[in-house]
DNA sequence: ATACACCAAACAACCGTTTGGTAGATTAAA
DNA sequence: TTTAATCTACCAAACGGTTGTTTGGTGTAT
């Protein structure tokens, strides 16, 4: 072979950012080679069309939230206390840029409104994250109301990162994580 | 002149039902125009461009909510209970199509994500909605609670908003909805 | 010699936008 | 009242640019 200067793993890597920051729409092939530093035609090699990549993109977002934020929910060596905070605080990590202070949009989003295809994928990506928050609310709360409260959580986060990304605001992001720590500490 | 098929108010509607279910970017100005039973090229003697029809489109709508649901926050003849339970009530038959039963897309969500010309605009709109939903809560509470609580509301309608159309269930809506009602009529 | 990782170039399809023309209604003059 | 000029609401066709994708070749490391 060759001396292989790029692999999928990073292509996906460079993707998700251009994605993140642009959306799916309006970031094309050219961009995403143009940033890997190869020609778009190159991604076929890689991937055998956008929507690929694209499914490839969210999957890796899918299992980086499944090791790192939500396997949290699951450490019985801690406190259910220190589980959602440290939950919380992860999250807030990822979705606000460390370097910049930006509030990236949420790819599963606005992907998941315009192309149909993608839709699946969301919805367990969801479900997962339903599914962490609830494990802790059964703690405190019996099972239909720690249901309810995990699908309002998931919620609650998605709508402040919208409105912390139209004004330009994390403070919204940060008061609902808040707020989703005490709603269990409160009890 | 020539008899008038069309006029601008109606390329608006057609064009704000068309962007609602496929989002701005998918949606092509000859999908508009076809839905117009025209030609593409025709509808710029009405617009000068597709970003100067989106910004009427998102001014029709801001001014819908304004004249059809905020306005609803202001009537003194009105009880805050039934002013809050009116409101929501309103904002529900809007956001779900009545006809079908469908969760559109917000259109300002994507919107501003991806263009950021339209943030200004889009930015203005959540502000008219969170001052509506603030107004009532100063009834039950103090100024900077209340504030908090109109921002918090309108991040909860369109988290619920996101998670009713990637699920397909309107439920969540409609149990935010229910809840924000509550929050004052509890006190 | 072979297989890979990429380049270079072209592809058809579509995008938003522009151009020039025309049928028909309106207006104004005769 | 007829006729001519003007205006409007479109059509038909093309524009340059970009899109995602395909094809065929080439240097390099095995």
């Amino acid at each position: 072979m060759a001396k292989q200067r790029l692999d999928e793993e990073t292509i996906v890597r460079v993707a998700l950012k251009l994605f993140r920051s642009k959306s799916y729409n309006t970031t094309s092939m050219a961009d995403i080679a143009n940033a890997c530093g190869i020609l778009k035609g190159s991604l076929y090699h890689y991937f055998s069309s956008k929507e690929e990549l694209m499914m490839k993109v969210i999957a890796s977002v899918h299992n980086y939230f499944n090791e790192e934020v939500f396997s949290i929910a699951y450490k019985e060596e801690l406190t259910v206390e220190e589980r959602i905070k440290t939950m919380m605080l992860k999250a807030e990590q990822i979705f606000i840029d460390q370097k910049t202070g930006t509030i990236d949009g949420n790819i599963g989003v606005e992907t998941s409104m315009v192309i149909p295809a993608f839709r699946p994928i969301i919805q367990t990506f969801f479900n997962d994250f339903i599914k962490a928050i609830k494990t802790l609310y059964l703690t405190a709360f019996e099972e239909k109301k720690a249901d309810g409260l995990a699908r309002r959580a998931v919620a609650e986060i998605e709508g402040s990162l919208i409105l912390a990304r139209v004004f330009d605001d994390k403070a919204y992001l940060q008061k609902t994580l808040k707020r989703l720590i005490k709603r269990i500490e409160g009890e």
